[in-house]
DNA sequence: TGCTTTTTTGCAATAATGTTGCATAAAAAA
DNA sequence: TTTTTTATGCAACATTATTGCAAAAAAGCA
């Protein structure tokens, strides 16, 4: 976690650990509300601050969907400030409604007829494993 | 779109033709921000009711991407509140910053292994055709 | 270690975005 | 036209996020 923090020329506080903490605890990815009520004690703007600061050096990713749900997630791959590449889908599940990041080998190719793709992302909504 | 807002139960009203007028003036998806500018006078409040209501009801639908991005645009097929199943994907040009739904035939198919897929949202960055 | 530089934190204030309750106005139905 | 139902506009409020700045903490260096 250290080393983490490092690679990407963050200094360690007490701060950014005990949130990297929370993100590492968790299996999917969660809310900034959800880090809130772990953390305790904390400074708000801080929170944003780092959640900021972490995304843009490829720490996290946020992951966003119709319906107001916005989630954070440790990133898999090395990513950085200018390209947030997985290789995952992002999957939300209507009944507990958790959302998971799910590595697929075979990332499906999409092909748009004179545009220049860079990135893609993909988000599936459906019922998950733990709740058919 | 008299006949779209009835179909869909809606009363017809000055305000709500106006909002559906700006939507069909676009050829791509526009935030809350853009109709609140070309509205002229108007009531923000009504207009974020409105857009609620025709998001409800299939009129339009929310287009969300990392980056505090958040457009609307206007469904194709024949949406409701239950499903919003559109066969396009989401392009966004990172150099004009507009955002396309983009008819695609071959949809990619997207399987995970014990998870039921119920719905897949594909949004694709990268040059538009206008900006290569 | 102790000193200096740089970055981060925490507070206050403020901005941006979205919602609720309610009286009035307008649309649809009778 | 009259009645019923729904939408609008205002005020107040809630939620979410940002900025500036002084104090505190981390990293670099003698």
């Amino acid at each position: 976690m250290r080393n983490l923090l490092q690679s990407k020329n963050l200094r360690i506080t007490d701060f950014r650990l005990s949130v990297l903490d929370i993100f590492e605890k968790h299996q999917n990815a969660i809310s900034i509300e959800q880090i809130e009520q772990e953390l305790g004690e904390f400074d708000r703007i801080t929170l944003y601050r780092t959640v900021k600061m972490f995304t843009e050096k490829g720490l996290i990713h946020e992951i966003i969907m119709p319906g107001n749900i916005k989630k954070l997630a440790l990133c898999f791959e090395d990513c950085n400030a200018a390209s947030h590449e997985h290789h995952h889908i992002h999957f939300r599940c209507n009944n507990c409604l958790e959302i998971y990041c799910i590595e697929i080998d075979e990332f499906p190719a999409v092909n748009l007829d004179g545009f220049k793709i860079e990135s893609v992302e993909i988000q599936a909504k459906g019922i998950c494993k733990n709740c058919i």
